[in-house]
DNA sequence: GAGTTTACTGAATCCGAAA
DNA sequence: CTTTCGGATTCAGTAAACT
């Protein structure tokens, strides 16, 4: 993976700036299959009472019964299915999103997610450690909020970087519950007025692990409602391109100044734990063409139970079994698969020293 | 609110029954608005691929069952549409309901609810102590359900007992998330061959939050997917009538077994679990996904004599060794192990400050 | 009997490079 | 495209087995 994209289609992108006008129309002005992730907090709070028309175009008049309920969700899932089908667009096949929202408007987006082909991955909880109370006393405190990490469809090869989730949770794999503070203090971005600039400012913290796990160094990010830039800017500490899309001036302008300030971190911390999978392939057989093993060297299970013999051309020979050194380990324990590297072992100076360690020799010598 | 309802509509009500049968023919075999509250644990269309093994090569044990395949999303709604429509139908004007899922089905579920005029009321997460890990490493643990509580219609009276679920939460007002552990243990029903009897049973104790807080002793509750009647055992202890629909006969024989076995609660029984309250676990990288330490800061070991930096997972990188804090420490000092939290200092203000300040001023928000 | 180790299990949309 | 096969991957809790 590399940290610099020097495509031509990369390159035309509008990277790190902030576009106006309707999410939509910017992003049908972009190139399809041209972002990694998109990372998209929609508004909910669309003025249901206000110019609402029905899909027939017919005035909405009232919201009260049953109908008008209804015409106002129609109305919303209108504008969910259009902004997420132009994000679709905008996705490369093996790009992912995450949506934002509550109960208001998040079920609708998971279905719509899924009606429009998008496989769901996780959905995960934001559990905030301070919420709102609910000041009535008539219902659950509302302390969480959900997001969905999709993949464009089904078999697509996104990005999760499992072990460096798995370090930023003291080694114990993510879960799909987060506990994250909601956003104030000093990181709550405040007007002229001296008054909250933006009315859901979402926590970097939030963002963080968003990129970190599902993003890597030199990706493009594309947020369809930048707000203040949340996103933007722990893009840009993490040595991510972003793109934002933002209608309203003043959050534009907010948002801006914001980016200003920020300051990516060095390479060296952005390099983050990776898995084995990662490490180059070492075919069994080298340990004998080097001689770190010989053929008709005895090699023993790590439950002692079994005793094989290596040949020549880097297989194992049983009593009743050869093969490679995984299969053989899979047969004799009747199982689906086996690691032949941590089952097995050789005998040096009288010690049981497993056989990875070798491997591991010899990828010390690649470096 | 009394204790007995003696209307003759109520009396009328198969109650503490299991019915057998398709649950929307039976639902439409009720009196229309009769019942008080409805939990529902319907099918969630889980579309699982191949086996999948542990790492320890042993499968797990996937629900497969018949009852939980829908061709496609369009079956699946429909089926939604249909068994929500005969709950609507029988539930009071002040009734509510609860049902649960997962991102597979979850969010067709709520968008259906709202679509029929249910009123979202909250939707709550059951975080599960002790999920199924992800064993590939390939998502993130899938930790939790959601559930989803809605009265008949905007505006309802619907029940909820603010008080009880605050005694039940130490005195704080009860959250939108729960932890609870999953059904395991002596809770856990098997068959005559000692197998679960049920591939997704729920424990009691959520059920119990449901009924204590959004129903009233008397009450009349509903399950039309009933299994082995986790919610007819916990109404049963808590004094509510219920009405269980099954149409699987295994099931319906293991419920009533169970069922025949309850005692209605004796007042003191009911406050013996009280939570051993310890320290919440603190991960390292939460610190820096919150900016309380960046990504490239210096880290000082206490007694000076080692220096690294923070990456933005949340590891640590010295000279020759990266790891977590307690890893790294321990490599540095070549101890058998480390408590990184007192090793480590960071300078503020030209002073060192341990890292461990850091963790009591997340601890302290978190209560 | 008391303490320790091993075995088992849970609503799961769970691999990917090379041939 | 399909097939083959190397080999990477788990947390909390219960209960049985063992010392």
């Amino acid at each position: 993976m590399t940290n610099t994209k020097a495509t031509a289609a990369h390159q035309a992108l509008p990277l790190n700036q902030i576009l106006d006008g309707d999410c939509v129309e910017a992003m049908n002005a972009l190139p399809e299959n041209s972002v990694d992730l998109i990372f998209a907090d929609p508004p909910y709070n669309l003025q249901l009472r206000g110019d609402l028309h029905r899909p027939d175009n017919s005035k909405v008049d009232a919201v009260d019964d049953a109908w008008d309920q209804f015409g106002s969700f129609a109305h919303y899932d209108s504008f969910t299915r259009a902004w997420l089908s132009a994000a679709r667009r905008v996705l490369k096949p093996n790009g992912a999103i995450w949506v934002i929202g509550s109960y208001h408007n998040v079920f609708r987006m998971g279905a719509e997610l899924q009606n429009q082909g998008f496989w769901i991955l996780n959905d995960v909880v934001w559990r905030k450690s301070n919420p709102m109370p609910n000041f009535r006393g008539k219902r659950l405190t509302n302390a969480h909020e959900t997001m969905i990490w999709a993949s464009k469809s089904e078999g697509a090869k996104y990005t999760f970087n499992y072990e460096a989730l798995k370090s930023l949770n003291e080694g114990i794999q993510m879960r799909s519950d987060w506990v994250i503070p909601i956003c104030n203090g000093g990181e709550r971005l405040k007007d002229d007025k001296g008054d909250k600039a933006h009315p859901t400012q979402k926590p970097e913290a939030l963002l963080h692990r968003i990129l970190v796990g599902t993003t890597n160094p030199g990706d493009v990010v594309l947020d369809p409602f930048f707000g203040t830039g949340t996103t933007g800017a722990v893009a840009k500490m993490l040595g991510r391109d972003f793109i934002g899309i933002e209608r309203e001036e003043a959050y534009r302008v907010v948002a801006k100044r914001r980016l200003a300030k920020i300051r990516k971190y060095d390479k060296e911390a952005l390099e983050v734990s990776t898995s084995k999978r990662s490490e180059p392939r070492v075919p069994f057989g080298q340990l004998v063409e080097r001689g770190m093993l010989r053929p008709g060297e005895e090699l023993f299970s790590m439950n002692g139970r079994h005793k094989v013999k290596v040949r020549a051309d880097g297989t194992l020979i049983g009593d009743d079994v050869k093969g490679s050194i995984h299969q053989v380990g899979a047969h004799l324990e009747g199982a689906p698969s086996c690691n032949g590297w941590t089952y097995w072992t050789f005998k040096r100076d009288g010690k049981q020293v497993p056989i990875d360690l070798l491997r591991q020799q010899i990828r010390a010598e690649m470096n």
